[in-house]
RNA sequence: GGCCCCUUCGUCUAGCGGUCCAGGACGUCGGCCUCUCACGCCGAAAACACGGGUUCGAGUCCCGUAGGGGUCACCA
């Protein structure tokens, strides 16, 4: 058996998108399951729609994933030469021919068609002409279609699928301008880079028997096929801008690690047994095509969240502070000292579904600068509350070691003595250290903000809390 | 509309004729834990689209119906 070769091949006509990317995903899975290769082709021929940022955009988005391809990225557009070749052999064979209608016309006959309820397939007007163009003529190339029997082939996800040939186009493979179009590019390109298998989305299952016809034609053994059910929204239509962020970059800025996403999208259609949470190597280990579904499933961001959140936690210290980084605010980045921000990672593992809350939770344990939520101190740093952290803070002096083990005694010893309850001595002092209610365990909070910048932090806050000079943070917009 | 594909809890799914009065996960709702918020733990509600067959027996096979989706370009 031939080793296995896959391929992605988008057109760079927008960004990466959630549902390429796990097209992309499944063809990469499949491949190295099987011990072959990944190719990456960028299908470019519709030079008015393909972009450079794209095709950026493209290759960037594949990266973060980790979706690494064994070859390419091919360009269609350097590949005129391949393409010419086939179509003229197609030509010389009569499995191709001219077509001399215009535009104008195929419009008009189509309305007509479809306003009289017939088919709208090219009426194959110029199919038996059997012309070659005059010089300067403008035509325009289309593979003459079996136009009786059946063509089938057996989906690798859906079994079966056969369709009638006189349901099937002679559909154009060389354009007026003499660039040729996706179902010959398409063709050839998976001739030439050998490509046996691939996995694209159920809205090319139709496109299937049109081009195996071309390779019928072209005397190549054509690839197996296996149609992905398509990503819909909660609503159940196709994924668009509605249904929100769509594109995989959309994701990356929420805060998603590429895990997580990768995870994600391998579930969604796909599955093994009751596992839900898989690393890297689990999927290409259980991959299997057996497992992948038939309907189509919608995406959903709650779940998304949780996955996320899963990979967050199995992520060691130094990658997650890493990966919070770019979500701090670029005015405060650069001061952040990177032991710090680790230093706190162990106490916010579970707290945060995101890179992006993870910054957010992390910030007081790298930045100095307390803000204090105007609510929380109303409540929590009246006279009362000063007096009983100003016990504390004097208490706490004399703690030593500076870990929790030592920290705690002390708080619970002072609470006794005030005949309070821990939490009357915990949420004020956590509004102290932090400016708010929320927070990790206030004998790790302290613990992880050493010794000096607790005390400093609970006697600030008590002489401004009395002073009537608390800085206050900026009322969420 | 033609053709093609699909149909198990709200969602992702397990199930490949009997072990299913249908299992897991997210979410939801209770409860426990508790210094706040989380995490964790325990528990609950929640589905085989419908109708015919086949079979001793159907979520599982077949055929219809309904619903959903895809596709019908000189776009890919």
């Amino acid at each position: 058996m031939k080793s296995v070769r896959t391929r992605f091949a988008p057109s760079p006509t927008g960004y990466l998108h959630l549902g390429g990317a796990r097209t992309a995903l499944f063809n990469y899975l499949f491949a190295r399951h099987h011990g072959g290769s990944f190719v990456l082709r960028i299908e470019d021929t519709d030079k008015a729609r393909s972009s450079q940022e794209y095709v950026e955009a493209i290759l960037d988005g594949l990266e973060w994933l980790g979706l690494e391809a064994d070859e390419g990225p091919i360009f269609q557009s350097g590949r005129d030469e391949l393409y010419r070749a086939r179509v003229e052999s197609l030509i010389e064979s009569g499995d191709a021919y001219y077509c001399f209608c215009t535009p104008e016309e195929l419009d008009a006959k189509r309305k007509a068609a479809q306003a009289a309820g017939r088919s709208s397939a090219y009426d194959r007007t110029c199919r038996d002409l059997g012309r070659t163009p005059r010089s300067g003529e403008a035509c325009v190339i289309r593979f003459r279609c079996p136009a009786e029997g059946q063509t089938g082939f057996r989906d690798l996800i859906r079994g079966p699928v056969v369709f009638d040939n006189a349901e099937l186009d002679d559909l154009v493979l060389v354009r007026t301008d003499g660039s040729p179009t996706f179902h010959l590019v398409v063709v050839v390109d998976d001739i030439e880079l050998g490509i046996t298998h691939i996995l694209r989305g159920e809205d090319h299952l139709s496109n299937t028997p049109r081009q195996l016809g071309i390779f019928k034609a072209l005397g190549a053994e054509p690839p197996v096929y296996g149609h992905l059910p398509l990503i819909v929204g909660a609503d159940r239509s196709r994924l668009s801008k509605r249904h929100g962020a769509t594109s995989v970059g959309a994701y990356r800025e929420l805060g998603f690690v590429p895990d997580a996403v990768v995870n994600y999208l391998a579930r969604l259609g796909w599955s093994h047994g009751d596992q839900e949470i898989f690393s890297r190597d689990e999927l290409v280990e259980c991959f299997d095509v057996e497992g992948v579904n038939k309907s189509a499933s919608a995406f959903d961001m709650e779940k998304f969240t949780w996955v996320n959140f899963e990979h967050m936690r199995r992520m060691g210290d130094r990658e997650l502070a890493d990966g919070s980084l770019p979500f701090f605010p670029d005015d405060l980045r650069p001061a952040i000292d990177p032991t710090r921000l680790q230093a706190a990672i162990p106490l916010l593992r579970d707290r945060a579904h995101s890179l992006v809350e993870l910054a957010d939770q992390a910030r007081t344990f790298v930045d100095d600068d307390v803000r204090f939520d105007a609510k929380a101190a109303a409540r929590f740093l009246g006279e009362e509350e000063q007096g009983r952290l100003r016990a504390l803070s004097d208490a706490l002096e004399s703690v030593d070691p500076w870990e929790t083990t030592a920290i705690e005694p002390a708080f619970r010893a002072l609470a006794d003595t005030l005949e309070v309850k821990l939490g009357k001595l915990a949420q004020p002092t956590r509004v102290a250290l932090t400016g708010g209610t929320v927070s990790p365990g206030i004998f790790e909070l302290c613990e992880a903000l050493g010794k000096q910048r607790t005390l400093d932090r609970l006697r600030n806050a008590c002489e401004q809390a009395a002073a009537g000079t608390l800085p206050l943070a900026e009322s969420e917009a």
